[in-house]
DNA sequence: CTGAAAGCGCTAACAG
DNA sequence: CTGTTAGCGCTTTCAG
């Protein structure tokens, strides 16, 4: 890999020339320029990002941390492709951090994304007291959240109205004439499980169908989805719909449904938190609150990138709105 | 963010010291190391991966690079997890870089991830020929290729047995007596499409059922198993049963076979390469060909690391089995 | 318009 | 056992 001295030293020039014309800073006599241009096409020079970010810090490195809970939830997935697209096109690499719901993990990975110097963060933090987090952000490094919020700290989020979303999922369920409707929640630790909890409740406590007996509290995932609704199908007086909190916990709840040749809607109906590209071709076609995704990470990608150009801009919270789906799952 | 050069400072040593111990090293007097330790966690000091990757290509920068086509994959995805969970293990941070089946984004990428100076690199190239990936081997990079290998030169890979994967799952078709079996198939430059498609045709050869009028070649995408499906159903003469090329390929076919209102397996049935953990929740529940994704990712970390400690360490081409999930979609 | 030189934070000889 | 020093590749004054 050539540096930028043997380019220098072909075109026959200084350092600091070559600097210049690659990022055409000052004004560079054009027949030096193409030397130089000609140098670096010859060397196959590529500018050493590593270098950059040191030296400045004022200048744009060109890096971005991702932080996010879980990988494996495609939710997340469809997230990281709207920050992705954002940053391609804006020529940023993007370092990945999954902590999986382990707030060790995402210790040291926030350790880490300090120590690379990156140019700014968008996280899922694991709660809303993350004060690692808050710190960081309080360093100065631009942030901004998705999905999740952080309490007592200004900072940009976008999320969606988790509270609406769920409010209509299990209205739906109550028009359709459900009676004793259960929720799987995520873990109750992060605000969306609460927010969509408040839903729940309030749709519930409208109709005066309200049972504290039929919520079960889990750790988000598939295994717990799996769990939790068994607990709710071998309850003496088990629910006749059920509502859960995410993309895994559906999945996992359809699982345990199955196994058990229970039929939906018939024997138990669901409606899930979050769509799945392929949800119509789950048995059967599966109604569910659509989050978008991929526009969340798309808004949280841009207002990073504006606070990174501009970290004066006050901050904003973005909320998108959530959709119900309506398939032939209740 | 604190600097050596302030830890040395309040520890009244010189940063070669500061540097011993953070790196034990040298030996150091015991009582020097912990004024050190102690100026370190006054100061909240953290290394600067940054500085460390510019300073020395010798030594490591914990920094994987990791190349892959499509993270809307879930395959992709659970390899991915299967690297991270290494790189964690390993102190290695992951760039992570999607190039969504896009060559241009590829080479981009490429240039990216060499510019970060990574230590090492897990790839899924475009098609076996790439010739920026092959010049980056070349070049001294450790690579371990995933998924897809990489003609005339020699590297690790971790892959499944394609070819035996279809074989297995066309025959089960074969042996369940269908009689017009169609292929969709994935990108045709992808040369896992075309281990599948010889399975395929061995399959039928054997029981003389070939019909290459029953291929269809697409992108690989969810989109393309929409269409061709579509297409598929569209002959006059239709076939009974199809073969789907990856993941997000049945998944489409799955979306067209259900809008159409044809029952699977009676109307046609279906088998997929590659599993998903849903899998059994779909309508119907899906047959696949399963490939240890989580494992190909474990087995590629483990390989990477071993060969950025040993560059000298020959080649390895490791195969895993990929296995026929027999449920009722056919 | 161009060059010299300082320095980002760190490692690795080389002396002492 | 410890300090000095020379860079890694780049940006950025400050002079010419």
């Amino acid at each position: 890999m050539a540096s930028m001295n043997e380019v220098a030293k072909r075109a026959g020039v200084s350092i600091a020339t070559v600097s210049r014309v690659l990022n055409n800073s000052d004004s560079v006599n054009e027949a030096t320029r193409l030397k130089i241009l000609k140098a670096i096409k010859e060397l196959k020079y590529q500018p050493s990002r590593v270098a950059k970010r040191l030296r400045s810090k004022s200048v744009s490195s060109n890096l971005l941390g991702v932080l996010i809970p879980d990988i494996q939830n495609p939710f997340y997935v469809d997230v990281l492709r709207g920050i992705e697209d954002v940053a391609y096109r804006n020529n940023y690499a993007i370092i990945m951090c999954n902590y999986g719901q382990d707030e060790k993990k995402e210790i040291l990975y926030l350790d880490i994304l300090q120590s690379e110097a990156i140019d700014g963060l968008i996280a899922a933090p694991v709660n809303e007291n993350d004060q690692r987090l808050k710190n960081i952000i309080k360093g100065g490094l631009p942030v901004v959240c998705v999905d999740r919020g952080l309490a007592g700290i200004d900072v940009d989020i976008v999320w969606v109205n988790n509270e609406e979303g769920a409010y209509s999922a299990v209205s739906h369920l109550v028009k359709s004439g459900y009676k004793r409707i259960a929720y799987i929640s995520g873990l109750p630790s992060i605000p969306s499980s609460r927010m969509r909890e408040n839903g729940y409740r309030r749709a519930l406590e409208n109709a005066g169908l309200m049972d504290s007996g039929l919520i079960k509290y889990g750790n988000s995932s598939y295994a717990s989805g799996v769990e939790l609704c068994a607990e709710l199908l071998d309850m003496p007086n088990p629910p006749d719909a059920i509502f859960t909190g995410n993309n895994l916990i559906t999945l996992g709840a359809l699982e345990t449904i199955h196994k058990r040749k229970k039929q939906i809607p018939n024997d138990v109906a669901i409606v899930g938190f979050d769509d799945m590209f392929w949800a119509s071709s789950l048995n059967p076609p599966l109604t569910a609150v659509r989050q978008p995704a991929y526009e969340i990470g798309k808004r949280a990608g841009e207002l990073l990138i504006q606070r990174i150009t501009d970290p004066q801009r006050p901050c904003i919270q973005m909320t998108l709105n959530a959709e119900l789906m309506i398939r032939s799952s209740c």
